[in-house]
DNA sequence: GGCTTTTTGAAAATAATTTTCACTATCATT
DNA sequence: AATGATAGTGAAAATTATTTTCAAAAAGCC
């Protein structure tokens, strides 16, 4: 049974073949998931998207439409330290263009922030260049993240012990 | 039964109590077990290590152990996008100092690093006072990482599709 | 030494993700 | 447009890392 494509452009389609691989219903779906989105998407928040709009879509489906999609570039895969990966597009339609994350270690909270840019190409571009050179990697990406706590959790005077 | 403590200057004990907490055997064996390393440990390696050297010391106590010296912060916890935690004393007494690590997304090796440290540090200071002004949020701690091919990875022609 | 509370350890439980396998859809070729 | 080889799907089972449970044991104050 063919299903029709979700709306939106099928670019993707040609992504997916450039790499060999097929375009499908639910990878479409998936992409929409996250295109429609401004946040940290887990595995399981895109299927609950997904397949609440589309019921006969799966889990791991949604699993393997994602790792795919983080594999071709089209998707990025986080770690926020709670157990679950989280996924965003790699190139947000919503302005939502590089970006870095900053996470409060207390209450979870992510900031997406895009300040600074400036200085941190310069570091990029100086330790990329060094990367490459003395280790001889072809550096593909890299991960910047800050760490802290959010001024709603200070005002909280929490010790560390019991903490959270 | 009081097993003794495995050697090494109970400096742990002194850091323990000023947190609260109780200074035990376990946890002293899985400080050791770090500091006799440069690698980068998960868990399950830790234990090994750990229940191999005293074989009454349990997994579970292991997980517990690095919990805590993680939220003391004697130990780093890091992810290096495998599923399972890694863990470094976070200062080690054996040169390795401040490093980020370098990641081959082909075969998983992992490179510590200290070099371009000053860029990094000039980076480091005007995002992290931005971020604090903008967002209001005591900056704690950075994750920097870079991935890419090794020279090893590179030379085996993988195209995208199959990999690994 | 006794007492209170924290820590331990084995086993069971959980949670995220992956594998299995029979069925179905995609798409290059008729 | 039909066919067929192959890649993709989905439900359930399996796996893996980690956490919880709970009774017994250890730490550290009296």
């Amino acid at each position: 049974m063919t299903r029709g494509i979700p709306p939106g452009p099928p670019w993707l389609s040609k992504v997916l073949h450039g790499y060999g691989y097929r375009y499908t219903f639910p990878r479409e779906a998936v992409l929409q998931a996250l295109s429609d989105t401004r946040e940290h998407l887990s595995a399981e928040d895109v299927y609950l998207i997904v397949h609440g709009r589309y019921p006969q879509i799966g889990l791991t489906t949604v699993y393997r439409a994602l790792d795919l999609l983080v594999k071709i570039g089209v998707v990025v895969k986080f770690d926020f330290g709670d157990g679950r990966g989280r996924f965003e597009l790699a190139f947000h339609p919503s302005a939502k263009g590089h970006h870095h994350h900053l996470v409060c270690t207390c209450c979870g909270r992510v900031v997406d922030y895009t300040d600074w840019l400036e200085k941190e190409k310069e570091f990029l571009q100086t330790t990329e260049k060094g990367l490459k050179q003395k280790y001889d990697f072809e550096i593909t990406d890299h991960l910047i993240q800050f760490c802290g706590k959010c001024a709603e959790c200070r005002n909280m005077t929490n010790k560390v012990k019991g903490g959270e």
